[in-house]
DNA sequence: CATGCGTGGCT
DNA sequence: TAGCCAAGCAT
């Protein structure tokens, strides 16, 4: 057994009972807690990666009303399926669900797998949503070790450990199979989840109201606010973007992003980086001659969009343009002009998005 | 192992 | 305001 952190003579059956006992009397009425459809329980966990339980609600509740069965989420269209991930970010995560979800019905007949060696080749499924979906869906002894987890074991034990470290989740999850509750893995997995969400908080945990404090060696030491430990994120970089509103006939154009990269396969309006020191119209309208072959000049400032990523800042300035002259013939199959009152039938980022409310509220 | 990948809420 | 945080994964 690989490298852990519980120590020799923890008492692990009184854990599992005061963590298990507090749980039943505690856990929330989640839309994906109605029943064990494992499909179900995917699509939860995708969109709960990184994202937090009110936010979910309401995108599962809309995806599992319009896809309420694995085999309707496979028929879908891609695009289709990115308009009900709309505004969720990581946008990726929908379209490995998607494909992993036709791989399920091709390869395994439309059941979802039960062990973590089949369901971890699927797109998407790391180490902690397979654990997930097998402990939770099949009842599964399988460690899910995410944040929440990661936080309660670092609390309970003293761990000092960076957990940003992949070595150092691996320790979690070889910790959980000594902790974890055979006879009921998917309730003590939700329960250390829970108990990280309402409990065990990274401010202010509760310890005054946790049912395992007695068990724990960071409240014992008075340490809880220092864990865990996490090395520090490095700051956003800075971007200037500037993007164009073409009008011809009522219509306007926009662009299919590429299927892979930053916000891969929603849509935009035609943008590009400006570089450093040079002039923001000038570089949008040679953008537009080079990349879809439309002579075009700015008429106006239409708004700025501020938006912050993990990782970037953009800057982004709205021009409206005229155009010159075009090639019709040349306009890449990315770009589409498509009627104002269509354009919400398209999946944008939230960056985009507000150009699109721009747009609707003008033509009110 | 480090980095890229979204967004909204909270302090 | 700026920073931190949230049921991580792919490369």
């Amino acid at each position: 057994m690989t490298e852990h952190y519980v120590p020799k003579h923890f008492d692990i059956e009184s854990f599992q009972d005061a963590l298990l006992d507090w749980f039943e009397q505690n856990l929330r009425d989640l839309p994906w807690r109605r029943d064990k459809d494992p499909y179900k329980i995917w699509v939860s966990e995708i969109m709960l990666q990184q994202t937090q339980v009110d936010t979910v609600i309401p995108y599962f509740e809309k995806f599992i009303e319009r896809f309420p069965t694995l085999e309707s989420l496979a028929e879908a269209d891609e695009e289709e399926v990115l308009k009900l991930w709309e505004g969720l970010g990581y946008y990726s995560r929908a379209r490995n669900l998607h494909q992993a979800v036709r791989e399920v019905k091709s390869e395994y007949g439309g059941k979802v797998p039960d062990t973590r060696e089949e369901i971890s080749r699927l797109k998407g499924v790391g180490p902690y949503t397979a654990g997930a979906i097998l402990s939770i869906a099949y009842n599964r002894p399988e460690p899910a070790v995410d944040g929440n987890v990661m936080r309660v074991l670092s609390r309970l034990f003293h761990v000092r450990d960076d957990i940003q470290r992949p070595a150092t989740r691996k320790k979690f999850e070889a910790s959980i199979r000594q902790l974890i509750a055979v006879h009921n893995p998917s309730y003590f997995n939700q329960a250390l989840m829970e108990l990280g969400a309402l409990v065990c908080s990274p401010k202010s945990p509760g310890c005054l109201l946790c049912p395992v404090n007695a068990f724990c060696q960071a409240h014992q030491d008075g340490v809880q606010e220092e864990l865990p430990v996490k090395g520090k994120a490095k700051p956003p970089r800075e971007v200037d973007m500037v993007a164009g509103v073409i009008m011809k006939g009522g219509q306007v154009l926009i662009h299919k992003r590429p299927d892979s990269g930053l916000l891969a396969g929603l849509w935009e309006f035609p943008n590009t980086e400006r570089q450093k020191g040079e002039d923001w119209e000038e570089t949008l309208s040679r953008f537009l001659y080079e990349s879809f072959s439309i002579k075009a000049e700015t008429a106006g400032h239409v708004m700025d969009v501020k938006h912050t990523f993990s990782h970037l800042r953009w800057n982004l300035r709205v021009f409206q343009c005229e155009i010159i002259e075009e090639e019709e013939a040349s306009l890449p199959p990315s770009a589409r002009w498509v009627d104002l009152s269509a354009l919400d039938d398209y999946a944008f980022p939230v960056s985009h998005g507000k150009i699109v409310k721009r747009l609707q509220q003008d033509g009110d």
